[in-house]
DNA sequence: ACGAGCGCCTGTCGGC
DNA sequence: TGCCGACAGGCGCTCG
């Protein structure tokens, strides 16, 4: 489910309040509440410490404050950390006391005022940490791409010091955080750059364009609230809005020849051959044996 | 350094 | 209708 822009949508409603959600669901930040208790409901989710630690150590901790390192919801619970990674189905749900549980919930953390905050996560991917010092997560994390100091030469000069496909690259959350497979199309679409482009080949100019792309999209992503596809997310608005991400077989927007998918690291990857030409295209040199 | 393959999980959808 | 495979917003691991 959640990229960067869904993400900084959750961790504001969870500072702010203010997220769309049922009407049975209260609409209050949990910035302010304690943490009464805690349980693990399985207990994989909880990555560090056991679970027994976990809940024994996160009891009684105030929630001073709720942000965001590239996907990972980070916590400043009074005594230490609690970073959430929601991976593919996660979601975070303030919740009143004494209503019925969600199938999915993998841990909820019951808080003052008869709420809870609940950790819902069908397919169980998704890990929470309790740290006293986050940086041995945190740490691997590449640049914030919304960050003033990630700017288009510093972009340009991070693909010119690698040699890899640009997708691929581009989803690998130690060269920049935040994208997944959504905004990662979305970006290289705008940018009009093929996914499997080596990143050491782009100009300034291509550079620059990938960088606009990459801000407009995450920038367009968190002012819609997200991308809400299928039942995972909800109340986002930027699925009107993709001009690729699972469109194959649709005309492009903007030369009309119909959207592919390909598979590029073993994830779908959807593009305009048109509007992306590839190397092997644009330079006929570079298409193979001439026989 | 890079890419491919697989595992982790559950749910949905399309084809037969 | 039921079954079966493909696929899904992510990422860590191993292996060449």
């Amino acid at each position: 489910m959640p990229e960067l822009p869904e993400v900084e949508t959750i961790a504001r409603a969870l500072r702010e309040g203010g997220r769309a959600a049922p009407e049975n669901e209260p609409d209050v930040p949990v910035v302010g509440r304690t943490i009464e208790s805690a349980e693990v409901l399985w207990d994989r989710t909880v990555a560090e410490p056991a679970p027994a630690t976990f809940r024994r150590r996160v009891a009684g901790q105030h929630i001073l404050g709720v942000g965001r390192r590239g996907k990972y919801v980070v916590f400043d619970l009074s005594e230490e950390h609690m970073l959430v990674h929601l991976r593919m189905t996660g979601d975070l749900l303030v919740e009143r006391a004494h209503t019925p549980y969600g199938a999915h919930h993998r841990l909820v953390l019951h808080l003052d005022g008869d709420l809870r905050l609940a950790f819902n996560d069908p397919r169980k991917f998704g890990r929470v940490w309790l740290l006293d010092d986050p940086a041995p997560v945190l740490g691997a994390l590449g640049p914030e791409p919304l960050s003033p100091s990630f700017t288009p030469d510093v972009l340009h000069a991070m693909l010119l010091g690698r040699r890899r496909q640009l997708k691929p690259l581009l989803l690998d959350q130690a060269f920049v955080a935040g994208l997944g497979n959504i905004y990662a199309d979305e970006a290289l679409f705008r940018a009009q750059l093929h996914p499997l482009t080596p990143s050491n080949t782009l100009s300034e100019a291509e550079a620059d364009r990938l960088w606009k792309a990459i801000r407009f999209v995450l920038q367009e992503g968190i002012r819609r609230n997200g991308t809400s596809i299928d039942w995972a997310y909800r109340g986002g608005d930027f699925q009107n809005q993709l001009q690729v991400y699972d469109r194959a077989g649709r005309p492009c927007p903007r030369c009309g020849a119909p959207i592919q998918r390909i598979v590029v690291g073993q994830r779908g990857t959807h593009l305009c051959v048109r509007c992306q030409p590839s190397q092997a295209d644009s330079d006929p040199r570079a298409a193979g044996p001439d026989v």
